[in-house]
DNA sequence: ATAATATATCAAATAATTTTGATATGAGGT
DNA sequence: ACCTCATATCAAAATTATTTGATATATTAT
């Protein structure tokens, strides 16, 4: 069984990377498939899929077959999903501090 | 120098582990030093520390000495710049698909 | 059916991150 | 000044992530 903090980190782990973040940046201009970013990346065809691979599994990227291609895309539901998480993540459980300490 | 993409990478850095998880959900207490960190914490004093570095790194957690202790604390600034990057990085730049290809 | 193409998967090598234990630094207290 | 406590830093070991090359699978074309 996954821990949520597991599932939590793996949305991040999309975007802790260079290569990852290289990718989302050819996606923002529109949807690919894997032979393009391939062309337009310093990356071999099986560590392309490796990293595409992360990004589908974090939900902000999805992908789809065609043929023989399979194409990606950024998601908008899973970047929205990102966000809020992002969100929840860093805000306050409740507005009084307790568990102070140290003076 | 830095690329963006690792300036950007490193902003997320925080959020891809899961003991850095479990440390943010603990100042979304709060207000927290390090001492009250270890003890709610499997961690170990340096591995603590470790953690803390890269939490401050990436901007959403901000820390201050008083005396000898540290204290640390989710950073709104911080945190709303996470959010705000995660926006740009995830949402297309034209609504034109150009580069698509394989038909 | 065979061949060619696109992509995924696997295993081994390499690199980066994390953990751990030891030591260093700096603030207070005595 | 000396001692203690809180934290940071360092280096080595352990773990995890990434890269690379080889092979497998699936789709289309001949």
């Amino acid at each position: 069984m996954k821990t949520m903090y597991e599932e939590n980190a793996r949305v991040f782990k999309a975007l802790c990377d260079e290569k990852r973040l290289r990718i989302l940046e050819l996606l923002r201009g529109g949807e690919k498939c894997a032979c393009v970013l391939l062309e337009q990346l310093e990356l071999g065809q099986s560590g392309l899929s490796y990293h595409m691979k992360i990004l589908v599994e974090s939900g902000i990227v999805e992908s789809w077959q065609e043929g023989k291609w399979t194409h990606y895309k950024i998601s908008e539901k899973g970047s929205e999903y990102a966000g809020f998480l992002l969100k929840k993540l860093t805000t306050p459980t409740s507005a009084l501090d307790e568990n102070n300490c140290c003076r």
